[in-house]
DNA sequence: CATGAATGAGATTTCATTCAT
DNA sequence: CATGAATGAAATCTCATTCAT
């Protein structure tokens, strides 16, 4: 019984969760109501209140499941293929990703708070700190696999690797003729570049 | 005198502008109040409104201040050198720039709210197309006096370039390690490979 | 049960009403804070608004809520004796309404926002409209049962009607000595004249 | 000097209560700001208070001033033909304002204001005394001279001749249809009945 | 006296959170 | 646990009034 219920509970904070995410992406944390979140998983008002101690805990448990949503895809995409076509594999994932207005207005939205507030700032820089740590991770691999040659260091190559992917994420913001999935090829080079050719 | 009544006008409006600057910047624009502006300038709280109509006029006026400084200073830039260095000189600048709390902040608060509010939006996108369009005149001037030699297309290099720019502002966020002084040379060697290296 | 909720829904609006009622005619419409009408029915100062939309929603309520209830005033009367025992039984009744200071300060508060007020203006209106209409039709009605002789139109009269009506409300106000039921024999007088003599 | 000074201060008085007495009226006292009325008069916005100690000595004022002229129409009107004539004249008189839009919006404004403003309540009740006062006058002075005959004491018959002026503004406002002076017949009948005709 | 910028109290309205049912 | 009505603190904006110039 208690196991059902607890299924139920986590079933219920994660479509929460899902709402809380779409309604951040869409009008921001500060405009979205909790009776908005409510509302789109057809719960009373109230209610929320019985998953989630306040709204600002919402967001942080948002941010926590983003970082290791992140994670595990990371890992995965490292174990199907070689490091360097994860790598590769991962940028095409960001281009579809980025072009998802619930993914890419959930991203800004977290970016945007994680400046002005603590707690979600502390959880931010860990799911980035982790999500470089993964590129880092591929980066050594593919290096110890022959499969790049660069003078970067993994981590200051992973570092421009996220610089890329926010780029791209901002660019869809920014500019609305600009179409993630057409730019990958600009992309792929420019991240083989960073990997493949030499000195500074 | 007419004129020193509309200086002063002005100054207190630039005032009030710098102060919301550093307001939302800190503590985004919901969060802040009109008061907490006010108090930034030594002003009282209802003060404010005898310059802008409302709180979100603020905003908009920021927004289109900044688009101004923005295309200003690639006009300077410029004029100063060649059109490449012009460029390498503008990552240097922008690297300054993301390195200051106030100017990072504000960037990322104003493409926050950019996608929760169509005015807003209007007018961010306004001038990152202004701010792009200086950048491909400046990529097409270098390819003139023969610096470059890209096979992408002006609009394709300034495109991605922003997101360069966009990135270096995004890594300073979620990055403490990141230091845009310490990559500039990372920077400038990317951008020298978008302009200088051919094909796709 | 959604029966006792929409019941309770109901009668809340209707305290709130009867609240607002007491204080626009105390204080006037303006003077009025949302927070005193709250007060009057014992409510925090929030609650109002999860009834009526805004103060000015509460305002129009209560000028149709009023037209309503003088229309069926009006049928009632009509259906209790003939039509012109009905007119002078009106003539009772709104003296009776006149000397209370609710009623009376509440007429008067309507007719002055309906001044500057475009939407009570049409409400107002349709209310008197509808009030000359059914005193029209009881004109009518007195003059088929040849209770009457006038060579008034029936909405000339009904129209005259109410002015004498509107005369007696303004004298409350004006006129600390003014006592309406000591004057119904005057009144009555009146509107014989004016049903039963002839030409101009 | 201080004669003219004394002059011009008296006639910016006077041209401050005209625009008050058009701003009442048509926005109603609440609504209408002080700079509204120094708008009108073409004077900077903290200029009144040199003439006015409050905006609510500027309603006062006002309403001083119309029962001052009220009183000096009154007193005219006897003078120039005899008493029941002035009495009919009175009502054509105060059909023709009760068309203007501003005099019938300001008796409007005031008596509203009078129901909650002790202040400005008695002012108005001295002033609606004294038009009652110089109408039984006038009753008298025609009873007379035998031009009436009527069991209604000069005070009763003022009263209702005061009733019926009000019914006739309020009519203005309630009914979009009614022309005062298309109706002055009836009202002469009216009052020459409550005048000339005998007992209860 | 004239100006109009500045003050600051106060009003409506919103919404996270609580809690009786 | 679910509901949704109620609470009440807080934020923007208005405007009578003051006062330095």
């Amino acid at each position: 019984m208690r196991t059902v219920n607890a299924a139920q509970r986590a079933a219920k904070r994660e479509a929460l969760l899902d709402a809380a995410a779409q309604c951040f992406a869409e009008r921001g944390y500060e405009a979205t109501r909790t009776a908005d979140i409510c509302a789109v998983v057809g719960m009373s008002s109230g209610n929320l209140f019985h998953y989630f101690r306040t709204k600002h805990d919402v967001l942080l448990a948002l941010v926590e499941r983003e970082g290791t949503q992140t994670a595990a895809f990371l890992t995965e995409l490292g174990a199907e293929c070689g490091p360097f076509d994860a790598l590769l594999g991962l940028l095409e994932a960001v281009c579809e990703m980025a072009a998802d207005p619930v993914a890419g207005g959930l991203a800004l939205e977290i970016s945007a708070q994680a400046h002005r507030d603590e707690d979600v700032a502390l959880r931010y820089k860990a799911n980035d700190r982790s999500f470089r740590d993964g590129l880092a991770e591929l980066v050594r691999a593919a290096d110890a696999a022959g499969e790049i040659r660069t003078d970067l260091t993994p981590e200051a190559a992973a570092t421009w690797l996220a610089a890329l992917v926010d780029g791209v994420f901002a660019r869809v913001e920014a500019d609305p003729d600009f179409r993630p999935a057409e730019q990958s090829a600009v992309l792929r080079r420019l991240v083989t570049h960073l990997l493949r050719e030499g000195g500074v």
